[in-house]
DNA sequence: GCGACAG
DNA sequence: ATCTTGTCGC
């Protein structure tokens, strides 16, 4: 798919920060018009010994969500941690993997903030902003905002307010299980985010895509780095 | 200065 | 998120 290359990664945090800043005036919360056919999951895993970032999009029919495809990517690892600044670690691996995807991916899940940042740029946001394409933040807690407890009821869910300004839903996927933290990326509205990560909520925490992502980014970064130990380690 | 803090 | 072995419970 089509990237647009907006930005280098290669700056001071100084400069992620204002480029967060800028960007997040290009985000729009717009109604998806149409009902997704592809919709696509991505998550990332490391090696702190090999210093590398293993990614993976997995890409699933909806609402089937029958898994369709797969694409994986790996490379050295660029940035540290930095709360708020998730993107300039886990977006340069990721978007190499959009880059080899031939489907049209017509909504993408990632493990991580939508809008609901201190900047109002997200990893998914950020994704959103370069590929042109409807993102959605899934995370597993919370960033920023603040908001009611829920009761922990299938489908039930609470704003999340930051500076007096929604900016995510809490969202409970499973009967009795942790909330996700659902926030627009991208060309999606709340309800749109809320609605299209219940319907992939199949039994579990996570929404199907993001949760084979996960899995499979697991038994990616397992493979490789059997690979690489055969390498350093001839027996 | 202190506490909070996606993955 | 990673690292790392076992353990508790559905
Ligand atoms: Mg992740």
């Amino acid at each position: 798919m089509h990237i647009d290359r907006i930005h280098t990664w290669d700056i001071t945090y100084k400069e992620a920060m204002r480029l967060q800043s800028e960007l997040s005036a290009r985000i729009k919360l717009t109604r998806m018009k149409k009902i997704p056919k592809i919709v696509a999951g991505a998550d990332i895993a490391y090696s702190k010994r090999l210093n590398l970032s293993f990614g993976v999009v997995a890409l699933f029919e909806f609402p089937a969500l029958e898994q369709i495809n797969v694409y994986s990517a790996y490379q050295k690892t660029n940035m540290p941690y930095i709360p708020g600044l998730l993107s300039f670690r886990e977006a340069p691996v990721l978007l190499s993997i959009f880059e080899q995807v031939e489907e049209n991916i017509d909504l993408i899940m990632i493990d991580g903030q939508g809008i609901a940042h201190p900047r109002g740029l997200g990893l998914a946001s950020h994704i959103g902003i370069f590929l042109e394409t409807p993102t959605i933040g899934c995370a597993k807690s919370r960033l920023v905002g603040e908001h009611k407890d829920i009761d922990l009821i299938r489908g039930n869910k609470e704003p999340v307010n930051y500076k007096d300004k929604l900016c995510a839903y809490v969202v409970c996927t499973r009967d009795n299980v942790k909330p996700l933290y659902i926030s627009p990326g991208h060309l999606i509205d709340f309800q749109g985010a809320c609605e299209y990560v219940l319907k992939c909520s199949d039994g579990f925490r996570l929404p199907k895509p993001t949760r084979i992502a996960d899995q499979l980014v697991a038994e990616y970064k397992k493979q490789i780095i059997g690979q690489i130990n055969k390498v350093i380690y001839p027996p």
